[in-house]
DNA sequence: TATCGACCTGTTGGG
DNA sequence: CGAACCAGGTCGATT
């Protein structure tokens, strides 16, 4: 039945595929008993966490073995040995206690259609919407699933050309529960389709993060936090962090960081980035997915125990030994966060916000070691 | 350049 | 049960 198998020997140390499928990166993967269903390029592909590793086959047959099993590897980026600051105590506890996560490098199309819904918006409902995207692409394979009790049928779909999705309505996009992000992707669809279409986009991986940056935001949906979430997992830009309130919070909490979570300007953005990027280093991205992944957790516990009036006061933050290197001050950072506005960044220069950028890249060198891992 | 409100919809902390 | 300095932001207008 299935034309392709093989397995990636990989441990779950260093590839949790649980982890990186769900936590917010890609929304079209759908686990069903163990096994995990999606789609990489024009492949089905059907994915088991094992003891030995991950086992995938490929349902549609469109690719050879050799070929399939590299795609894999590249698209769990398990080529790339990471690193980490030796003297981060508080990111080696956290990469010591949620392994496995990965900076997948996704189809950039379908990256960057993702992460316009993901503005303002929950992984679950990104889900959905992405799905409903994903519905207007080619049908590789289909298969009956005996857990789905709904739908009973899992479609592997390609993600649509941008001719395809150029077709979609502002109308029809609402009715799909896109809210106010239907108008971007029919304006994001119309731009991308005017510079070259698919092409364009992924000549995007060969800019420079900068102007990879630059050009995304020219597109309706896409501000800075986006550009850079479709920078890191769509374009490989290790460099990449996408800054919100909650990796501010963390680092305000874990390092120091001292600046408020609201009032998000395109000048605090660069700034904070910039020393984020002196902090977590080279693969300052993969660090920001490894915390994140950790708050998300975190939030989580928190959720599942109901919490007295007291720990409501006292944020408490698991820190046995997470050794904080630098001492918090949450009064100061409250009393910052009062003053400054609530909602809001505004790119009215994003020229000019882009040079910053470069400046600050430039300064950081990357080097290129490379290291088997598996 | 920074600041603000509006925007879809689902979830949640309070009353 | 219905608001909310909400929730993994961006845009456009205004200063």
């Amino acid at each position: 039945m299935n034309k392709v198998a093989g397995i990636i020997r990989v441990d779950r140390k260093v590839l949790d595929i649980d982890k990186v499928l769900q936590m917010g990166m890609t929304f079209r993967w759908r686990k069903h008993g163990q096994i995990w269903h999606g789609v990489i390029g024009r492949n089905a592909v059907q994915l088991e966490q094992k003891n030995e590793g991950v086992a995938y086959s490929c349902v549609n047959g469109d690719s050879s073995d050799s070929g399939l099993n590299s795609e894999l590897i590249r698209f769990f980026d398990l080529e790339r040995k990471y690193e980490i600051p030796h003297d981060d105590e508080n990111l080696t506890n956290a990469v010591g206690k949620y392994e496995g996560i990965r900076q997948l490098q996704l189809d950039p199309i379908e990256t960057l259609y993702s992460f316009i819904c993901s503005s303002n918006n929950h992984i679950s409902r990104i889900s959905s919407m992405m799905t409903f995207l994903g519905s207007k692409g080619d049908l590789l394979a289909q298969i009956k699933s005996d857990t789905d009790v709904e739908p009973n049928l899992f479609r592997y779909q390609a993600f649509p050309s941008i001719e395809t999705l150029a077709q979609l309505t502002e109308q029809e996009l609402r009715a799909a529960n896109f809210g106010y992000r239907a108008k971007f992707i029919v304006k994001t669809s119309a731009s991308i389709l005017e510079n070259g279409g698919n092409s364009w986009v992924e000549t995007l991986k060969s800019e420079d993060y900068v102007v990879a940056v630059e050009k995304l935001m020219t597109l309706a949906g896409i501000g800075r936090k986006v550009a850079d979430c479709i920078a890191l997992y769509g374009l490989n830009k290790r460099e990449s962090i996408p800054l919100d309130v909650h990796l501010i919070r963390l680092a305000n909490r874990d390092y120091n960081l001292k600046e408020a979570e609201k009032g998000l300007t395109p000048t605090r953005y660069e700034g904070i980035v910039a020393r984020l990027r002196e902090t977590w280093g080279r693969d300052a991205g993969w660090v920001q997915t490894v915390l994140f992944y950790k708050e998300l957790q975190l939030s989580k516990e928190k959720k599942k125990s109901p919490k007295s009036k007291r720990e409501k006061n006292k944020p408490r933050t698991e820190k046995k030994e997470v050794k904080v290197e630098v001492k918090e001050e949450p009064v100061e950072l409250q009393s910052e966060a009062q003053v400054s506005s609530r909602k809001g960044p505004v790119v009215t220069t994003r020229r000019r916000a882009a040079q910053k950028i470069k400046t600050e890249c430039d300064e950081m060198p990357l080097k290129k070691a490379k290291e088997e891992e598996f």
